[in-house]
DNA sequence: GACCATGGTGACCTCCACGTAACCGAGGCA
DNA sequence: TGCCTCGGTTACGTGGAGGTCACCATGGTC
């Protein structure tokens, strides 16, 4: 049963819950995953990735790469050209990281209308 | 290849990215992991949930709890005694989300090493 | 009458994630 | 001499998440 498996991990608090909260707070910003998800598709110039993404800030766009950069799940490499070119892509590290977000977003696709429904009733009720 | 069904799910951007969004927006705050890892392990009076879960406050936790059970993922069952006593407990629909948490806390289990390394290297870089 | 535990609620404050907007430097091009 | 593109950086402002602390109702118990 998966619950034993979970209970089992999150029991050693000291280790797994303070990593897994690492990782919350590295993949569950509000631009991460939008940026990983894209660039699993493939490797994406700096312009590429802001058109991509609507809504996403030049500001929080170089913001959420630096992020990830310094984490070792997205690549930067500079073409010392005119004007600029810089490729962004995931790396190694960052490819096995598109499995378990793909569960998560798999488990989102399933359950949704659940929740929706739960929120519809916890509000009927007040 | 995981990457490419990834792909896929994250290519239908409104549907997809939005509810992605949403589920991580419930289960990437500062709490609601630890308390479903708790609850993972069975059911739990607020006393003993603030009890295992060390630097969670009382109003955290009952906001947290609040969440979860309007998202329909936990229950609550008061029962009309003095002192009271209010039981908390994971859905069906809880249940389902030991899974993919399950698969992220591993992920971070497994890959936390490399991405510290990540850190240093990029941080000495400077 | 005073004190205890339980399961909260509400006022208040702080900090930081995020948004907006302006600016920048190198070179091509007209 | 400007103006363009690309890939940023910096200054500044704001909302909301989350922390702290006080307070509360109930009824048992001493």
């Amino acid at each position: 049963m998966v619950a034993d498996r979970v209970s089992d991990v999150f029991a050693a608090r000291d280790s797994a819950t303070c990593r897994v909260r690492e990782i919350l707070d590295r993949v569950g910003d509000k631009w991460s995953l939008t940026v990983i998800g894209e660039l699993g598709r493939g490797s994406r110039r700096f312009t590429e990735l802001k058109n991509a993404i609507p809504g996403i800030s030049q500001r929080m766009l170089t913001a959420t790469l630096r992020g990830l950069e310094r984490d070792g799940l997205v690549s930067r490499t500079v073409h010392p050209v005119v004007p600029p070119r810089v490729d962004y892509a995931l790396t190694p590290l960052g490819l096995t990281l598109l499995e378990p977000v793909w569960t998560l977003l798999n488990w989102a696709l399933e359950h949704m209308d659940e929740i929706e429904e739960a929120r519809g009733a916890y509000d009927g009720r007040g």
